[in-house]
DNA sequence: CCTCTGTCGATTGTCGACATTCTGACCGAG
DNA sequence: CTCGGTCAGAATGTCGACAATCGACAGAGG
């Protein structure tokens, strides 16, 4: 396979994934892109004749959309992607800064801190280029490489696991919100003394600034009024 | 359903809940109980004839399971009840204490301290009273009321989420070493200055109390090798 | 003796059809 | 006009059957 002089069969190497697997990655893509929005109906049949397959996988593939609460499911009434309140917004960021400082702290814990220090420093000047080629998608792109980089280094799968559902979530925040922050450069600066902390081994400063950060990237989510207020759950229930 | 006066229909009274979802509780309800042992192949058609129904919805109770991360699905292999290693064991405990301290700061926050705390005490009394009477069962059955509080109180439903995880695979465990410790009273005696902590509102004694008690539990799971080695991942990959 | 290949049984993947449930429109009584 | 009841239409829930894939094993060939 890694012979590099039998490329001709790239083109037709076949996916052998399930069906079901190909679907949910396909319908993640669109929630997460913001291009299914929120709210939005899933009609199995629909996304079956659409892939051109039976229902099954369908079906299949929403149970695991469902349980990573990017979809709803209600029993014989269909399905629909999750809605977004603003109470959802501040839970994301607030459960974000809960992961990441505890990342931080592991990670020194663990004696990283320098190692780690230095492949954050690269992905900061990265981010400082694209930030000044204007390239917004590439620096959101670096910046989720950045904090990726942070959670790994807990060396935790079960942290992994809870961040790629939020990172997930932030995802479809952003790209629902649909533009730009004008002070990102404000944003991409806020990194360097992160690095710096963990550099030092200071866990304080770091989580401190962390939480800072993420707290400012918030505010820029919320400032405008862009996402339904919460529905509020009268005494109905 | 409230109605005294009409017990006889109770009997009768139908799951109207979809089969994926009667049959992923019960499957659920094996694994965390420890019923199911790790590693134990799940055969689609064996459950589906010991319910007495389709391959369909079993399948679709295992999707379910699987991004619950209780079962793993390997494609044309067959699945089979997640395999606990020692690491998995450290992993849980780590992540409970960072959810757990989060929630504490949060309900803190929220100015809930209070009247958390008076929840809590209850709860605390319940579990000595319980310990006296050497009611193991019901011990840890506070014990986790008492965990759910706090998080609860937290008012976070992301970290409400992430906590029901964190418990069954805390259950899970519990439930394989199947032993009860010998010195639980300790344990149960720790809950009391956490709820003192919480009462005078201070964040930083709190959630040290609480590292400590989660550090305790987990080398108390931890101390007789129980649990298999971590699979080293050679260079084989 | 080793390696490769073809076959076999078991299990999962997928499909199309039928059963059940929900929703909303229609309609007649009060 | 409002309130219930009825009824189709559409969507989901479930089923049984068939196709595809995997691991093991036996046998041919070297």
């Amino acid at each position: 396979m890694s012979d590099p002089a039998a490329p001709s069969f790239a083109s037709v190497q076949i996916d052998h994934r399930p069906l079901r697997q190909q679907i949910a990655d396909q319908l993640e893509e669109a929630i997460l892109s913001g291009e299914s929005r929120p709210g939005e109906a899933i009609v199995e049949t629909d996304v079956a004749s659409r892939f051109g397959v039976s229902r099954a996988p369908v079906r299949e593939a929403l149970q695991i959309l469902a349980n990573r609460g990017l979809v709803v499911v209600e029993p014989y009434r269909g399905s629909h992607v999750r809605k977004l309140e603003r109470r959802d917004v501040e839970e994301v960021y607030a459960i974000r800064t809960a992961l990441e400082t505890f990342a931080v702290r592991r990670l020194l814990e663990l004696g990283s801190g320098l190692s780690v220090a230095n492949d954050l420093r690269v992905l900061c000047d990265e981010m400082e280029t694209h930030a000044a080629h204007g390239d917004w998608p590439r620096v959101t792109g670096t910046d989720d490489r950045f904090h990726v980089t942070l959670i790994a280094a807990a060396d935790n799968r079960i942290l992994a696991g809870y961040w790629t559902d939020i990172r997930g979530r932030i995802r479809q925040i952003v790209a629902l919100r649909n533009r730009w922050n004008e002070d990102i450069r404000q944003i991409v600066a806020n990194h360097v003394p992160i690095v710096d902390a963990v550099e030092a081994g200071d866990a304080a400063r770091a989580t401190e600034l962390l939480s800072a950060h993420v707290a400012t990237s918030a505010d820029l989510m919320l400032r405008d009024d862009l996402f339904a207020p919460d529905a509020e759950k009268t005494a109905a229930n």
